[in-house]
DNA sequence: GGACGCAATGTTATAACGTAACACCCTCAA
DNA sequence: TTGAGGGTGTTACGTTATAACATTGCGTCC
């Protein structure tokens, strides 16, 4: 068998251009949003910024907290909830289901799922596309006669600046 | 790029002999414990007994009720979820990270983390151990640097006895 | 045999995650 | 203007998981 030999790009993708601070990244998620005629609204902005902010995987209740922190805004769960179901189906998040938290994704235009490498030190993810694994598992599935709809790969492991210079 | 060639197999294994019924899969638990000098316990032995009974992914608070309809055993939650740590220490067991459900494996014998197919309909899942997504997963990991602790893979799709005669 | 050590289990309470049900409010269109 | 619908607020509760400490059981060493 052959697999496509596109190797996976850690967000060196050629249409990221070097828009990656949360502001632009939520930039680009407000203009997504218009072009899909889907409601951006403040709320669900908000929590879209924060975290894009955070830089790392953070659950719902972290993110109560943080509305009232960073805008005096208090919210109770099914509210966040609700705004976290949105950006989902958006595509503009995924949830991290080993940890119950949440990630802001970076190519919400695609309609692919992600893996995700999580850092069991510092807590922070990486998020990446890589056909191979979208591929390979696409045959398992055909093998058992499922049909596919939605793939969840998260890995676990420690991230180079957790472990420095030649730790295995 | 080269991929191993290994095809998955769901449970065609050579070593499997055909012993699926859950007895067996208890008695090769019994047996693999003792070898391992890890103590399988009579509670833990009742946990493992109806998760493979069960034949899905559930959850640790069912485990509680069946604990009591099934063996008359009242038991707390730290009670139950020390006993899934112990059988996913001793790779008897795994969580379905997408459903806060667990599963008993059939090879606990090896070391991999497996991928899981379930299906969203009947709530049933499949275990495949598949050497591609390992080297891919690993390549990837490398790529970024990461040291791989964990492997988390569940396909969530329909199954073929949910989507009888010719539905996509 | 008794005292100790240690692992396993029991118990209580609570933390963390998530949702159902209903109220309110704002906007937009007829 | 009024009614419909989507979004948010509020209350209450369901589900999943763990901390902290008590008890039990079992083997070992003197």
């Amino acid at each position: 068998m052959e697999l496509p030999s596109t190797r996976p790009q850690p967000c060196t993708d050629p249409d990221c251009r070097g828009q990656h601070a949360p502001a632009e990244r939520v930039a680009l998620a407000v203009s997504l949003c218009a072009a899909r005629g889907s409601k951006l609204t403040t709320l669900r902005r908000q929590v879209l910024e924060l975290l894009w902010e955070t830089g790392r995987p953070t659950g719902a209740y972290a993110l109560i907290e943080a509305l009232e922190l960073r805008y005096s805004r208090r919210v109770g769960p099914p509210t966040v909830y609700r705004a976290l179901e949105f950006l989902m189906t958006e595509r503009l998040v995924s949830k991290i289901e080993s940890r119950n938290a949440y990630v802001p994704r970076t190519h919400p235009e695609r309609q692919q799922d992600c893996l995700f490498f999580i850092c069991s030190i510092c807590g922070a993810s990486t998020e990446l596309e890589d056909p191979r694994v979208v591929q390979v598992l696409a045959e398992d599935a055909a093998a058992l006669g499922y049909r596919v709809a939605r793939r969840v790969v998260e890995v676990e492991g420690s991230c180079p600046s957790c472990r420095p210079a030649g730790a295995a």
